[in-house]
DNA sequence: GCTCAAAAATGAGCGTGCTCAACATTGAGC
DNA sequence: GCTCAATGTTGAGCACGCTCATTTTTGAGC
């Protein structure tokens, strides 16, 4: 059995995953060069690429693990009974705040995570799909409970709330949102706008399903 | 006065841009190098350096131009009378379909706009805010008009919009969506969505407004 | 404990985007 | 039309991410 070379190539990439995360941290992604991780981790600068599809495939593989944490954590500890708009802000700030233990290297990490390249995108794909199930899964509830309108795809209404939590995600990092508190904020009412919609009762469930082919 | 330098100066950038996008669109944006566009204009590597921040700079650049052609010219022709579903997907499928000239281009100028830096930043938010002040306008005209909720932010109305249309780019240039018709088949379902709402009427009005602090 | 093909690690080298000290051009002042 | 500071241009050179031919290590078969 090749115990030893399994032990020694587990250790290897642990080592520099290890180095990369500690470098990342220190200096920030883009400051960080390839050449310094193996020097760290004590490899040669072209193991690093044995281990890694290229830099940013560090940077996701390192991330993807802990999000896939938090995701679960943040669905794990959802308080039972709580409204619909509670629900998803208690999913959504739990990233957020996950982002504020560094908005430098998150800045990176959403930068290259939005266009990944092969199987990194794979990855992420299977991390955001099943995320995206959870998150629909709570407006098929509120659908269930009667809260929700009966015509309304959870899938849908899933994807408005992530885009609408990705934004603010964007606009916070970039520094056009002070803060993670004002990022929270921004959030909230986006959400409580897709919540209560922009139509009028009275015009919305007349009107518009039947407004397939519209007036010039 | 130095109405040659000032030619020669404006001669040469508007070289430097010309040969830059045919490059881009010939090649795409990473396989043309910068030597390669200083080549074809005619100057020095460095001197595109003089004219552009980075090579990101000269695809956004290019781009911000014709997009605010594009945005003009989608206010333009807004068909009176409208819905304001078939107002909104006027609008953003003027981009999309501007951006399915060259999807190989687009998903390179998409990637790096969300995350510019210092001038270019700048220069993409005094494009971008008053285009969410014209999306904004259109729900505020809806309000006018009767037809959406009086308690609605116009802006924030406009930043859920502009946030399912981002989503749908993405996903379209990234190949979760085959095609633009499918692009904009999600987009008009999901601003459906954001329309009329996720919550039943009777619901909605009563219990939301008030779930400041909510059940635990 | 030797052998040797397969697996893993290596680092010189490539092409890239970008910088900057050196050089060339310009035109106002005389 | 000469001078020279200001303005504009240049390309050698740098550090980077990444490749790949070469070298080193591994362990099953005997």
């Amino acid at each position: 059995m090749s115990g030893l070379r399994a032990q020694n190539k587990a250790d290897k990439e642990a080592r520099i995953l290890e180095a990369a995360w500690a470098l990342f941290v220190e200096r920030g992604y883009d400051a960080t060069t390839v050449r310094e991780i193996a020097q760290r981790a004590g490899v040669a600068q072209g193991t690093v690429f044995v281990y890694a599809q290229d830099k940013q495939d560090l940077l996701a593989t390192l991330f993807a693990a802990r999000l896939g944490a938090v995701v679960e954590s943040a669905f794990a500890t959802l308080p039972p009974g709580v409204s619909l708009l509670d629900a998803l802000m208690h999913v959504f700030t739990s990233f957020m705040r996950f982002y504020a233990q560094d908005t430098r290297l998150a800045r990176s990490v959403v930068r290259g995570v939005l266009f990944l390249e092969g199987p990194a995108a794979e990855r992420m794909e299977r991390l955001n799909r099943p995320f995206l199930g959870q998150v629909a899964g709570l407006f098929a509830q509120a659908q269930a409970q009667g809260l929700a309108r009966a015509e309304l795809v959870p899938f849908v209404a899933a994807l408005n709330a992530f885009a609408a939590y990705f934004m603010a995600l964007a606009a916070w990092l970039n520094g056009l949102l002070p803060s993670l508190p004002a990022a929270e904020a921004q959030l909230r009412l986006a959400l409580e706008h897709q919540l209560l919609g922009v139509l009028l009762p009275s015009a919305s469930t007349i009107e518009l399903p039947t407004q397939q082919g519209a007036a010039p």
